[in-house]
RNA sequence: GCGGAUGUAGCUCAGUUGGCAGAGCACUUGGUUGUGGCCCAAGGGGUCGUGGGUUCAAUCCCCAUCAUUCGCCCCA
């Protein structure tokens, strides 16, 4: 029985943190919704053969990272990696394109990743995803990052950028593909890295992407493929920026970005944070025209985006010192006959809206009293102080001292009355 | 898959050129107090990650192993 741990990668969340993912969801429905976004819940599993089909079988994600097993019968499923594959599968699968020009959808979830973990990289990690197919059109692709970068604004997060790129289209990357592979066979091979001579030949793009300052450094003059793609991207893209900059929204091109899933095309956005470690990536997406009919569905262009909640949670955590609601009260018990009233007494406050706690072991005052002020609770109720236990409890406000003792009977009504003057204090702090 | 760092009290961490195991916070009890926050005193709590080895003696040195963590890689 020594196994009786979390798993490598995997975590368990408590309170305080907690509260940051649901603080990123409620924001997340808060603001896709109002861009006709719905939510949509799908599995947290699939056939092995989505993820092949969607990602790509080169790809490191599906070669090496994906948590595959078989089920009871033999068949080979798969933990998700990424939403994007199974949101398409759904719209397939409920012939989505034909009820609806566009669908526009946003999902949160866990995504399993066999990787070796650090910060802001788990192996169970969270997403926030949205997609949106059926639109071809180039303000789509602005409205989709306009509304990521309101939903991070919307966090606090004010100072991400995007960085865009475009990858161009089944007509003109082939060409630019090759262009490339030239400059880079043109190159002294000792002047790149080891993995980006073997990438050279399997997928040169990706070559751009290394980190490597050698590999960079050589790199430089090599051809952008924004100064190669065909007319019809060149004009889409134009049209992004366009509103880009009509809507005063700071982007940077980024040649260089190059998306590790194959599925992509035109274009392609990411934002990165510098300051939350080696895993700075925080969201990153594009557009996905040829995925639908790939997997055995119509001809239907999509887009979307993906955004890593733990590493969200890291520049939050930053930022926000949001220690949860404050209690109103907390209930010392003195006696070890009284807890039974005092948890009857926490219930008739919590059912007027009142929150707090009882002690439901019998200590000393001192101890209790101390215990209410570390919660920082508004109220301490005193209960079995005297002989009329039974029938009265002692009230006392941690601020001031001051205490009452009043008729259990009555403590409905002083829990009702304290909460018509917390409501009418919350407003007037509104107002200021 | 490859590297570096770290595993000591419930939490955060000191420490020993190898010789009875430490602090702060937290907890318990008492004192002080406006019945609590501050202050004072006392107390409980540890196979020093695990398994081997060296040694009169290992928490410390060596080997192995597990875990955590930061990087590489990859990605959100």
């Amino acid at each position: 029985m020594s196994n009786m741990s979390t798993i490598k990668g995997f975590a368990d969340l408590y309170a305080p943190e907690s509260r940051l993912y649901t603080f990123m969801e409620d924001a997340a429905r808060r603001i896709f919704s109002a861009y006709g976004y719905g939510e949509l819940r799908i599995p947290i599993m699939e056939y092995t053969e989505l993820f092949c089909r969607s990602i790509g079988v080169e790809t490191d994600v599906v070669q090496k990272e994906m948590y595959t097993f078989p089920d009871r019968k033999g068949r080979s499923l798969t933990l998700r990696p990424e939403a994007t594959a199974g949101i398409v599968r759904s719209y397939i699968e409920h012939n989505c394109h034909a009820r609806e020009d566009i669908s526009k959808v946003f999902s949160f979830g866990p995504m399993f990743r066999y990787e070796r973990p650090q910060k802001g990289r788990m192996r169970q990690f969270h997403q926030i995803d949205c997609e949106c197919l059926g639109a071809h059109e180039p303000q789509i692709d602005a409205e989709i990052l306009l509304m990521l970068m309101h939903f991070f604004r919307e966090l606090g997060l004010s100072e991400l950028r995007p960085e865009l790129n475009t990858l161009g289209c089944g007509e003109c990357r082939p060409a630019f593909r090759k262009l490339l592979a030239k400059f880079l066979r043109g190159l002294d091979p000792a002047s790149l890295c080891e993995n980006c001579r073997r990438r050279m030949e399997t997928n040169p793009m990706r070559v751009l992407d290394c980190k490597v300052p050698s590999c960079r450094e050589h790199t430089a003059g090599a051809p952008r493929i924004l100064d190669h793609v065909c007319g019809t991207c060149n004009e889409h893209f134009k049209v992004v920026l366009g509103i880009l900059d009509k809507s005063s929204t700071p982007y940077s091109l980024n040649p260089r970005l190059v998306r590790g899933l194959d599925y992509y095309m035109r274009t392609t956005f990411e934002v990165v944070s510098s300051s939350i470690g080696a895993q700075g990536s925080v969201a990153g997406g594009g557009r996905y025209d040829g995925l639908v009919s790939q997997l055995g569905g119509p001809d239907i262009p999509g887009i979307g985006f993906a955004c890593g909640m733990e590493r969200l949670a890291l520049m939050l955590a930053d930022k926000r010192q949001d220690s949860g609601a404050k209690p109103d009260f907390y209930i010392a018990v003195l006696v070890p006959d009284a807890t039974d009233t005092a948890l009857m007494a926490a219930q008739t406050m919590r059912e007027a809206h009142l929150s707090g706690e009882l002690s439901f072991e019998a200590k000393s005052m001192k101890s209790q009293l101390r215990q209410a002020s570390r919660r920082n609770a508004d109220y301490c109720l005193l209960m079995g102080e005297d002989e009329l236990a039974a029938h009265t409890v002692i009230i006392k406000h941690m601020g001031s001292g001051d205490q009452v003792s009043i008729p259990l009977i009555s403590l409905k009504d002083w829990a009702e009355i304290r909460y018509e003057d917390k409501l009418q204090k919350q407003r007037k702090g509104n107002y200021r």
